[in-house]
DNA sequence: GATGAATGAGTATTCATTCAT
DNA sequence: CATGAATGAATACTCATTCAT
């Protein structure tokens, strides 16, 4: 019978909103509590009212955006019973562009760059890439049983399908428009399945 | 007989060296001109001399950076003439530990991360992928004519190698250490060669 | 029954004080912020709390000064019903020493000197003079109605007027001190009505 | 057989008239030895090197600005014979436009209110009031003498003549135009001719 | 729960000036 | 005669945070 959400927590997100907008602007450097009580339209207390520190509000955003990250991520292949369908639509997937667009590209390199030097944020990439690799593994080893894979390292391979991945992702910040990426993304994924598949 | 740096390039360098540690340890948002300056054991009024600015310091401090990560980097395989040994130790440097380790893997990225919002600095790093693709393009377009390679998109190919190499960079300041990587690196090459080749 | 000031006001004037004594020690190339703050015994961040920019708090100076120097001005002689009198009581007091000394000289042609290269601080100058000879040519009307003053360009002679008390007012700051500025100050009282009066 | 001016001279000349061109343009407060030199093309050190102060560029600044502002100030009249010729020559001179535009105004408000902390700026300024009002008590003397003028105390006609035309100077940058200045000057000029042959 | 006054250290940059060349 | 490296204090302003209401 609990309120599944109190004032506080409508309160947070609306300001963690308005933080990864800030931060999408100014980056890390220009991002601070009075920018971002300035574009709320509220006053720089408020923000520390709630986070009572700006370390503890960076944790949270970080949170906030790998949440989103991985939330939406990996939900279509889910039930696909089909394995040649399900490998398929994962790598569609990981290697579209929606699943990239999710998350603004530079509020995630920001928390990468954070992690760097705060060890919270780090622990929480890790543990992120961490699920995303067991998935990855998981799916793989199905396809084995499946026949679909006939031999594979599941861990290596993960690791390269992931590597892979982030590597277009980190590329197209560089090279380019939507397009470009969606050929390289579909070339990449093909290339993913043949290393896979043997074929 | 000439002067090949005079003093004012000698003091930039110094201040560009110590820029860049501090980066290092501060991330972009601590590395202000005064902490840079008291690393030094100078004044901050020093480093304004010589950049006027911090804006033009960043932008200097970037091209150092950028410089650096492609100096050393493709020297190794110029030399070889058989065009197998050749194109294996130009995969071997990019997928290897020293290339990567060259540069400080945060210096790199806050260059990345600074691209978002920073055109200047965008450019700059378009420019560096830019060359590094046309030299894979030549060295694929060469195995290509000495029969190495059968049949290739040199264009895509080179994307799926930079895309690779740098999605192994990115992964691993998540994964661990060096080890890790090297294993990785070394699987990664792997693939990389076989799908090159197509064996 | 409303607080006529609420505690932002009150701390407002006080800064503005403190804002025009040290204008009036150091000139505005020596009225920094941290100067005004420090003889208030505050920190500079406060007098930013509460006027954002320096060039808010000047334009709000501005106001202030020349707000005083036009509050108490031209009381007096309002009351008076007797033409002559009135009239002779407006003049003594624009050559009077006490209007002069309202506001420290130095604090006014402050803003004069301002009013160069600040529009605003013009605009506002030029207001104040706006009244100042509306008010004059209202009062030479008067007279010439009553029959006081026979003929007249009441444009023209508020400009006299005010012409022979800004010259009064600049000329004392050269030549002396305030006996000397009595004397002068009735000589010249005396021939701005011989000239109005054609007597 | 000295050299009138040698290059140091020249030099000094050159910096003063630079040194004019900032203030009008960015205040007393903005004059930084750094801009003049700017906008030299040279360095400040070479300012430094020719007046060894700012205090004392100040002072030579101020001697530069006043000189000027004497020197063309009242030649015309001197040669002319005929009293009442002569008075109105003189009078034109000084009610005229061309005087006031001699000087740039805002440097002059500049050295008036510089006037009032810097103690030799004062003495300068005192001793040119001075000669000036020499200058017209003479005049005043030699129209008595001629019968043109039948009663007056020199002295004080003198400072109302001259707080005449400072009023005139005030004002004029105050409400307005070359053209609304001239009519203004043409018609104080008139009353000071009043007041002076009580006509 | 929210506001805003206050603090004090921090920011990039400018200042006049000195010194060595 | 001129340059420019170097200094150190000063500039306006921003920062995260505390506190009282």
């Amino acid at each position: 019978m609990a309120r599944t959400k109190d004032k506080a927590d409508i309160r947070k997100f609306e300001i963690l909103e308005h933080f990864q907008q800030v931060l999408a602007k100014e980056g890390f450097e220009g991002a601070s509590i009075a920018k971002i009580a300035k574009q709320m339209g509220t006053h720089p207390s408020l923000l520390i009212h709630y986070f009572s520190t700006k370390e503890e509000m960076i944790i949270e955003l970080v949170d906030f955006i790998l949440e989103k990250y991985e939330s939406m991520a990996l939900q279509k292949s889910r039930e696909i019973l089909n394995p040649e369908q399900r490998l398929n639509t994962l790598l569609d997937t990981i290697f579209g562009v929606d699943w990239i667009s999710l998350v603004d590209s530079s509020a995630f390199y920001a928390c990468y760059y954070l992690s760097f030097r705060n060890r919270k944020v780090k622990e929480r990439l890790e543990k992120l890439y961490k699920r995303f690799k067991e998935y990855l593994v998981n799916e793989i080893n199905l396809c084995v049983s499946e026949g679909l894979i006939k031999e594979s390292d599941p861990e290596k391979d993960a690791d390269f399908i992931i590597s892979l991945v982030e590597g277009l992702s980190f590329y197209r910040n560089i090279t380019g428009g939507k397009q470009k990426y969606r050929e390289l993304g579909s070339y990449l994924k093909e290339k993913a399945l043949q290393i896979l598949t043997k074929s």
